[in-house]
DNA sequence: TTAAGTGCAAAGGCTTTGCAGCATA
DNA sequence: TATGCTGCAAAGCCTTTGCACTTAA
């Protein structure tokens, strides 16, 4: 498929082509988080002609709108989600690889009172944590 | 030099080589920081023949034997610090590209309380700021 | 006609690995 | 002699870039 484009439709002036329509919907029904490479994976089920090249430039194009938040979640790979209007973390599961959202008030709590005590102006927040999840950690205690 | 040890020293059981020797107190004397391309860099400069592929190698075994510790801070390159007993965060200056370490005790409370509420165990804790450091933001106030 | 998106292939940056040679025990 | 560290070169992985073609305005 070559660079098709619907008229009809726009994402902040920019063509949504069709490769761009099919990317968003797959990280939109990716749930969590999804990488360049399963991403391109996906996509190519459906449209074996489409490039890894234009997956990188669709996820970088969507980061610019920001309509994807990129993850770096101490991978090799970025993860990629949608943005989300309410501030999340990121828990990852080393048993089960699930990574996890979970929401804590006392972040941006943290993240003020380090601003004013250190007088940084604070323009990214990196925060993550892994270990096992509350499933995996069950699972082990009944497996004893 | 070609895998000159010293027989009077040793880390852990394994051999003080040269090399490791030299890595290891260039990392010290870095300071904050240092990656993995920037100690080869640094290291060639006394020794032309080592190679990049033994720095690598050396800062895969300084981790895993508990003496330096692996920070991704955002770039596309991992930087190594010496193990400090002292638990710390770390802020990366986008103006001065500087690496600022600062401790704040809220941080282990706050994995606690996450912990407790999800019932995660957590193994590993990333946490980093970027933004402007303090020097940079008063040096952008008195440019106006 | 012009500007922009795409696929393809190549290149780029960082890191790991295979291999032969050499040092130590 | 056996083990393991080293340099070198090659490969690996993720990502970006150059180029020619194609589409839409």
């Amino acid at each position: 498929m070559r660079n098709i484009r619907n008229p009809d439709k726009a994402i902040a002036g920019y063509p949504l082509t069709a490769q761009r329509q099919r990317l968003l919907e797959l990280i939109r029904n990716a749930g969590g988080h999804i990488d360049a490479k399963e991403l391109y994976r996906r996509a190519s089920s459906a449209d074996t002609s489409i490039s890894l090249a234009t997956v990188y430039r669709s996820l970088r194009l969507f980061q610019e709108l920001g309509l994807v938040d990129e993850q770096r979640l101490g991978w090799s790979s970025h993860h990629y989600e949608i943005r989300s209007h309410a501030e999340h973390q990121h828990f990852v599961c080393h048993e089960c690889g699930r990574v996890i959202e979970f929401q804590t008030p006392l972040i941006g709590k943290l993240v003020r009172s380090i601003q004013q005590e250190q007088g940084f102006n604070v323009t990214r927040t990196e925060f993550y944590l892994e270990g096992q999840c509350r499933q995996c950690c069950k699972d082990k205690r009944e497996d004893i």
